[in-house]
DNA sequence: CACGAACCGGACGATCTATTCCACTTTCCG
DNA sequence: CGGAAAGTGGAATAGATCGTCCGGTTCGTG
């Protein structure tokens, strides 16, 4: 059990015990921070929080993108599970409704993750992995849920990135004077996706269309 | 045809005519640049497109809201009338519908009024009363609308405003790499508020919870 | 324990933006 | 026309935040 096990992607030597213990303090400071705030609460403050110099901070995450990454990375993974896990429910519609609804909570509990998540970061290997085994199983769960007829034909997973993006809007107008808002959007939603009686809709976006708005919104001082 | 007549809301002296000119180009340039950009554009940029220095900017506009009430006067007042052409629409569905998508349509066009509409402005009357004037239409549009048994009837006006949040998200995170996906949130929502076997929803946010939602968001330096 | 390397925190300089101040210019009116 | 008042541009002030530097401190190893 050595320390580096505990810092993923850690390339250097092991930190010292009191560094180790700074780093995770910075961390947990920076996910409470971004919950709340969002991406960009100054740097100062995270330090703040964590009780260490914003020296500490720097040296550790050179730049805000890397302190992002590294707050959520847990999350990131969480988010590549989810689709597995809907995957798993023997209901295709149950799991292909039950994921959607899953996502949009994460983002209402954070509303750092809410940005992160319509967002890209090129830099980021692992959030690009996540993503792109994200958007995998997505793939699959959008057939098996059209397999059986309970989702409309027409749905293409641009549509689900969409969905973020909508979620993400209601949710950082909302915040907390109407933290039950977007459930009630997502059930609108779903609503409209099961359509039995679906009628045709407007052209999707097209993916690359999609990809390149994510690449726009960028995270405050990411390169 | 005084000067005056051509400043709403005016209350002073009538300005001088080189004052006068000013004062138009700086609403041009405020607008063509809170179009593109979204409210947040230096107040020195405004200035510069103006061809004006930020002196001059200031002493007609003191602070950036009046800057803002200043710019999007017209556009909100053409807010107000879209409930009411949706009103003398005779079949009470297309009404309904036509002012989604131009309310929705309105929101993509300029990204400053994105952020206007789902904002309050306790400051500034005519943004309030603009508000308040659509809001008595759609009460009367979503009755009419569920008489002919179009409009599911469990929809309330909130939703109206849930879905503009939405639009928000989707508008500005899209921006101009994807500038049609907002009809396609809007073509599936329409068909989940028209849904004639419809399901049940989560209850909605209360009037005053959004209220409260809307005043979260404030303006860049809004008092 | 003692010493070097790693680490720490706060001060510092740079950048960006809102807002004010002031010396100079233009309009308006008698 | 000519002076007062209104208006103007740009420099200056003020506050926030980023990211770096440096003198002092702590860890861990011999």
């Amino acid at each position: 059990m050595n320390r580096e096990a505990g810092r993923p992607g850690a390339t250097g030597p092991p930190l010292r015990v009191d560094a180790e213990r700074n780093r995770d303090r910075i961390l947990v400071a920076a996910r409470e921070a971004f919950a709340v705030r969002g991406l960009d609460v100054p740097m100062e403050e995270v330090a703040r929080r964590a009780g260490v110099g914003v020296a500490t901070l720097y040296r550790r995450f050179p730049s805000r993108s890397e302190l992002i990454a590294g707050a959520f990375e847990a999350k990131m993974a969480a988010y590549a599970e989810a689709v597995e896990q809907a995957l798993a429910e023997p209901d295709a519609w149950v799991g292909f409704a039950g994921y959607v609804e899953r996502v949009c909570a994460m983002q209402a509990e954070d509303r750092g993750f809410t940005n992160v998540l319509t967002m890209t970061f090129p830099s980021c290997k692992a959030f690009e992995a996540a993503r792109d085994r994200s958007h995998a199983g997505l793939v699959q769960l959008i057939e098996r849920a059209k397999a059986i007829s309970k989702l409309r034909t027409d749905f293409v997973p641009e549509d689900l990135v969409m969905v973020l993006m909508a979620n993400a809007g209601v949710v950082s107008a909302t915040g907390d004077a109407a933290p039950d808002a977007w459930r009630r959007l997502v059930a609108y939603l779903l609503q409209a996706f099961a359509a039995p009686n679906a009628e045709p809709l407007p052209e999707p976006p097209t993916p690359s269309q999609m990809y390149r708005a994510l690449l726009r919104a960028r995270a405050p001082d990411a390169g």
